[in-house]
DNA sequence: TGGTCATATGACCACCCGGTCATATGCTCG
DNA sequence: CGAGCATATGACCGGGTGGTCATATGACCA
């Protein structure tokens, strides 16, 4: 949790610290992302970054909830009326996709709690995220068995899972062969896409969303 | 590669360098093991290492060739003679699992390298790994669709893809969910499983290419 | 003006890393 | 017995890290 000294600072040097500190923990793996490199890009001195935060993980776990409170604020209510699950889930990733490219250094360091790390607080951090997600997509299986939009005879436990690999992993990776690159070499040279490339490229949901309806359809 | 003193290594003492190696680099992402905890855990001259490799990377890379050497070596030949695709899909990635049980340290390994990294030796490594799985996904689909047994209007890129994340990271994580734990717990504490609880947990496999083809199957 | 207090500073600490290299060890063979 | 050679050693190097803390700054108010 960030102290009232980070709170008080004036907006645009807030921001600023978060923009940086935000990239440079998207740049690499959380141990490898370092304090002294936030400072020096600042320009700020590192005992400044203790007055604001614990520590390091602190610093980290905030940035984390940051990206998801402005995912949500940025994506505005996600719910496309009751109808059927497919839409949503269609709706949901699409959304999703849009954000990457809007907000590719937010998503990164969403990304980023999700890898592995020997830090036993990052391990934590991130077994919650994967938590919730799993959660979801078990709650939108078990309620489209329920509608009867989903096979019954497939386990929600199993298929929340192998879903979660189909449109996080795989998802995202066919999004970015699309676009003709894959995460690293995007995020290092952020291109300017036409609009018509990225509209084609978002039809990859739709691709996937089909290919799970048909698994899933009984 | 290793040199020709590593070679020359009575094989005991060569082995016991090999295990302790992988047991480093599995344990956690390349940039966080150490050479130092290595020499420490056997007990010779950090010096002994740097006769043996050109440094980290030349071990780690050696290390993951060596871990697919060793499977396909374990599991002997994996061609189930020409018939339903989907049934060769079945049976490699129940070996796979299998093998996953039989020896996850080295399961372990083989997908660290898949992991970002900060290092551009490692990256390279990752890339030519996951273009290889893509590449062989991506003949399986385009051989499918040549015999019928998947849907013509299904891009091969785009499926290649999206198989993936669901076969590799969905599947593991959902095998691991029926094992009622997660890889990091798994392998802190790898625990003797009931031979009738493994088959149970091998069955995933069969739901995950039954998913797989009800979506592909034209 | 002088006192108070939130904020900012950066030298410093202990620790770890990958990698080097002069030196020591011990086996083999003439 | 030595000479020669492959092998083993570990102190040492330069460089990095997260985190601390005594000190300095400067805004505000009596």
């Amino acid at each position: 949790m960030p102290s009232t000294t980070f709170e008080n600072l004036a907006p645009e040097k807030r921001e600023r610290f978060v923009l940086e500190a935000r990239d440079e923990f998207a740049r690499c793996p959380y141990d490898q992302a370092s304090i002294t490199a936030i400072v020096k890009r600042l320009g700020i001195a590192k005992g400044s970054v203790y007055q604001y935060f614990d520590d390091k993980l602190d610093l980290f776990a905030w940035l984390v909830g940051e990206a998801g409170r402005r995912k949500v604020a940025g994506l505005g209510s996600v719910a496309p009326a009751g109808g059927d699950p497919y839409a949503l889930l269609r709706a949901a990733y699409r959304d999703g996709l849009r954000y990457w490219l809007a907000e590719p250094e937010w998503s990164r360091l969403a990304l980023r709690v999700l890898e592995p790390s020997v830090d036993a607080g990052v391990s934590r951090l991130r077994r919650s995220q994967e938590a919730a997600v799993h959660a979801w997509l078990e709650q939108w299986l078990a309620e489209g068995q329920r509608t009867g939009a989903v096979r019954r005879d497939l386990p929600v436990a199993d298929g929340a899972r192998l879903v979660r690999g189909l449109l996080s992993e795989g998802l995202l990776s066919a999004f970015l062969g699309r676009l003709g690159t894959d995460a690293d070499a995007f995020l290092e040279a952020p291109s300017d896409l036409p609009a018509h490339a990225v509209a084609e490229a978002l039809g990859v949901a739709d691709v996937a969303v089909d290919l799970l309806e048909r698994a899933l359809r009984p």
